[in-house]
DNA sequence: GCCAACGTTGGC
DNA sequence: GCCAACGTTGGC
């Protein structure tokens, strides 16, 4: 199954603020077109690493989709019509990581060159290759 | 606080 | 439809 990364700044909506419960939390606020376009490829119970900005630049914890992207409620006027301008899926909060994974850490492995996080480091939404996704979880100590 | 790397806007 | 000017994000 897909796994994502989304990313947060810690003093707006930290990790911990998702909800756990079934439902999970709406994550909103991506306004980016391709972060939207990834957005809209999340798939119920796609994994979704959460990674801090700011301070923190680190994956800090494991969520997954409980609800596939749909119109901010909150934004009706800009998505009232065939093509919503914003979308927003729910997201449930899984698990802490062992150890965060820090950006440095992330840079320092060649295996890491292509990844999106690196390439462009205004993208709030970006797919995590497989191949990534097994080395992250690897180092960050996630079993899933 | 600075600034590079984007996105967006609006005049033409 | 182009592009200059402006705004935003996020790493440093």
């Amino acid at each position: 199954m897909p796994t994502w990364l989304f990313k947060t700044e810690p003093s707006e909506f930290p990790f911990a603020k998702l909800a756990a419960a079934a439902g999970g939390t709406m994550w909103d606020g991506v306004a980016n077109p391709t972060a939207l376009i990834h957005l809209r490829s999340c798939a119920v119970g796609d994994h979704v690493y959460i990674y801090h900005t700011a301070s923190e630049k680190a994956i800090v914890g494991l969520a997954v989709v409980t609800k596939a992207a749909y119109p901010d409620p909150a934004r009706p006027e800009l998505n009232d019509r065939a093509e919503p301008r914003f979308a927003v899926v729910n997201l449930r909060r899984v698990m802490d990581v062992k150890a965060p994974l820090t950006l440095a850490a992330i840079k320092a492995d060649p295996r890491s060159a292509e990844f999106d996080l690196l390439r462009q480091s205004r993208l709030s939404v970006m797919p995590v290759p497989p191949a990534l996704a097994k080395i992250i979880d690897s180092l960050t100590g996630l079993k899933r």
